[in-house]
DNA sequence: GAGTGGTCTAGACCACACC
DNA sequence: GTGTGGTCTAGACCACTCG
């Protein structure tokens, strides 16, 4: 018989076997819910897997799962012979692959982009080898400048094989390009990036409507989409002043 | 009984089933390395995972999170309908959790390091907050600065609540920070980072044998131990000219 | 010693890709 | 249609933590 023990962690989880969800997600989506919203308390103890299983009607694996999908966010901590515990309200997203555009968006800081270039030609050498592409591949070769609340934010360079998708100024000026990489069916999936700094150049300096010897934050990106295809190669600056990268980590 | 079929893309594997090392970390282990020595060819597919299963000797699960394991790193990537296929030669390591010692040590330059200040005493407001510690919680307060190769590199600031470690000089001129909090049952698992740039300052630029206004990157971060315990607060500045951060992500 | 998570098995059915 | 990975079950034994 289902029912809420008193004081149970777990009060109400309504899984639908119908849905296309799977449980194991069903279960960790209803879990987070509850923790952020304070039902479940931070520092608090999960029930354990076994009464877990048996009081939502699934089986142990898939509690099992569902508790590990929330351990790699960092919102519960698992200790073998000693319990599950909740550290953390927040899932703390392992870096997400988002775009300049996309992170200006959802802060509600408006983006707007100019197009300085756009062409379509072989890859230069250091790009080809960056997306593994062979020499004479063709790539589209854009120029941008990113501006943030009407201030100029960053200069951004970026290859994009034209096998993966043909790009035009009207859809840059209006979206971020892994807003077009996605709904092309190119998500990416995995990015390297190296992030330096350096002081800005006259010209840098003049498009940006900075002063020479400004600082910048440097950034070069390969990223690939789920099958392993090289889907870009970026290579950014940004006015420092205006800018940072945040990052969440874990192993 | 175990043979080896003609062309089969997965050799040998060899399960050691007496070790307390688990079977899905064996044969992740063995497929990576059969695949970094070019034995599986990046581009070719793996048998299904029944196959795979029933020719080591393994149950069908086993496979899978062994699978999975390499599918998370960028190595393997699996189709449902179409199969698994090597997209990657090597594992990409999702940002590793290491400090600049560790980084420097791995690439063979020779890290120094000078203990500039070192006290206990409450934390400032911003650490604090940072740490999750209340107001008159202690910590060590740490700065030093940190050579490669005899030249000036970084000006390292960080905090270490007094519960989790007593610092002494001497340990922190042999070792890392990171290096220090793992061997006392504190390794770092998540960490909050921000990454930005500025100029150096007249004093900053002293320290750091660099001009005044030279680039600088600056990094601050919290990271928290496997129970979620805060265990060190940072906030750095490294030449630019020598140093970038690289970092590997994947959704 | 009792309780907990970690690993592993041997099945089952389904959704999707490709021929 | 056939083959593949995706999900799920119902057990089992072990290693570790804690009182």
């Amino acid at each position: 018989m289902e029912r809420s023990a008193p004081g149970s962690l777990v009060p109400e989880v309504g899984l639908d076997r119908t849905s296309p969800v799977p449980l194991y997600f069903q279960v960790a989506s209803r879990v987070q819910q509850l923790i952020e919203s304070g039902e479940m308390p931070v520092g608090g103890r999960l029930e354990n897997e076994l009464e877990l299983a048996e009081r939502l009607g699934v089986s142990r694996p898939t509690i099992r799962r569902a508790v590990q999908y929330l351990v790699e966010r960092g919102v519960l901590v698992r200790k073998r012979g000693a319990g599950t515990q909740i550290v953390h309200p927040k899932v703390r997203r392992p870096v997400e692959l988002t775009s300049l555009y996309d992170d200006l968006a959802k802060t509600g800081q408006k983006p707007r982009t100019e197009v300085q270039t756009l062409r379509v030609g072989p890859a230069p050498d250091h790009v080809a080898e960056a997306l593994g592409l062979d020499g004479n591949a063709h790539v589209t070769w854009i120029e941008r400048l990113r501006f943030a609340d009407g201030e100029p934010l960053a200069i951004m360079h970026n290859a994009v094989p034209v096998d993966v998708l043909p790009l035009g100024r009207a859809d840059l000026e209006g979206h971020g390009l892994y807003e077009l990489l996605r709904a092309a069916g190119y998500a990416p999936r995995m990015a390297s990036q190296v992030v330096g700094a350096r002081v800005a150049t006259t010209a840098e300096a003049r498009m940006l409507g900075d002063v020479r010897g400004a600082p910048l934050l440097t950034m070069t990106r390969t990223a690939w989409d789920a099958s392993g295809q090289a889907v870009e190669y970026g290579s950014h600056i940004y006015r420092a002043t205006r800018y940072a990268f945040e990052l969440t980590l874990s192993t």
